[in-house]
DNA sequence: TGTACATCAGTGAACGCGCGTTCACTGATGTAC
DNA sequence: TGTACATCAGTGAACGCGCGTTCACTGATGTAC
């Protein structure tokens, strides 16, 4: 039996990730420093500044990490023959599933937005959506309707996450936010 | 002439708020400090506390004060006549143009949501958003769709608002963000 | 109109704390030969 | 298979800094009589 850690932690980078997420759902990302990071790991306090250089470089990680995993939800609803209304319900899953890297992701005060990673996950996250978008409109119209139909979809479905994680809205909604943002998300798509 | 000031300032309170928005629009809520609002406004960095508190309740004025000037926005777009399209206009005007505010008022996790001010502040605007909504709405359609259709266009002006004042808008769609609004938020209101 | 007193707004020195950063180090891993 | 050496990940002590908070204070304003 090993009792001792070894000296090399083996996977910090990950841990420190997933402590930030843990720290930011907890009391945002105001909060978060590098040692509180640290101290959630079990490393000393100089560790995190190794992978990551500072908080901006961390918060920059988890941002990317974050674009890349809604990419990931996007992707799989497509592959799953879903249309655009369960698109939008999986961008809700992920915002609600995720609310540390979805609360860092559209912050840009608190990231280096030069970052090649980020700037890499964005894009696919931005492709994914796009994709999702396009396939719902008919071919023959196709064209300038679409980049602000597809506008239109992302705004409804960010607003609704932004306003269900910021617990703004109406308690009558219920707690099943999947089942709430298809009933509100709806009307954009099949308008009655 | 007096080139000494006074001892009391006279206005201090909302000299603070002032420069509470400015700081926070230059660099986040993350950022802020009593003492950097102190010096700011001029003032002994003890001063703030003795008007907010500690930083959650000078955000949280600031909240307040936030919803007092979306329900104005509203209440004045219905005042001259104008439709959902318009109030959903006004909102991102409102977020646009006091970004500061509009970024404080969904963070709970910055704020005291208990305190008295700031709850009537959101019942006024919550009340202001709901006449904007029912207005639009037939009589006799009115009833459970309506909560509904209220809660799309609060979504989907939201997100717009929020994705615009984050930089995550496509930069083709302009600089003019009402008109940008205007196209983006019509597809939910008027179906084609 | 004048005086006394209470209340209030803002001061400035002092404090302790957690933070980020630096730096010489140590232990572990990988690679060349 | 063994040895030497470079590289890398994490340590821990030390530092200086800005922060929030406390507290006795001072200057100004308002009110009672």
């Amino acid at each position: 039996m090993r009792d001792t850690r070894p000296y090399h932690h083996g996977d910090l980078r990950r841990t420190l990730l997933a402590a930030a997420a843990e720290a930011i759902t907890e009391s945002g990302p105001a909060a978060l420093s590098l040692r509180d990071l640290a101290r959630r790991a079990g490393v000393s306090h100089a560790a995190p500044a190794h992978h990551f250089g500072d908080k901006a470089g961390l918060l920059t990680a988890l941002a990317a990490e974050g674009f890349g995993l809604l990419a990931d939800e996007l992707d799989s609803t497509r592959a799953a023959g879903g249309g655009v209304l369960d698109a939008g319900v999986g961008y809700v899953r992920f915002a609600v599933g995720h609310r540390a890297h979805f609360s860092v992701m559209f912050q840009p005060e608190l990231l280096n937005d030069t970052d090649p990673e980020l700037r890499a996950a964005k894009d696919r996250a931005s492709d994914a959506l796009a994709d999702a978008v396009a396939s719902v409109q008919e071919p023959q119209r196709r064209g300038a309707d679409t980049r602000i139909a597809g506008l239109s979809a992302w705004s409804i479905v960010h607003g609704f996450a932004t306003l269900w994680v910021s617990g703004a809205l109406p308690e009558d909604l219920g707690t099943d936010p999947e089942a709430a943002a298809r009933q509100v998300i709806r009307p954009l798509f099949a308008p009655g």
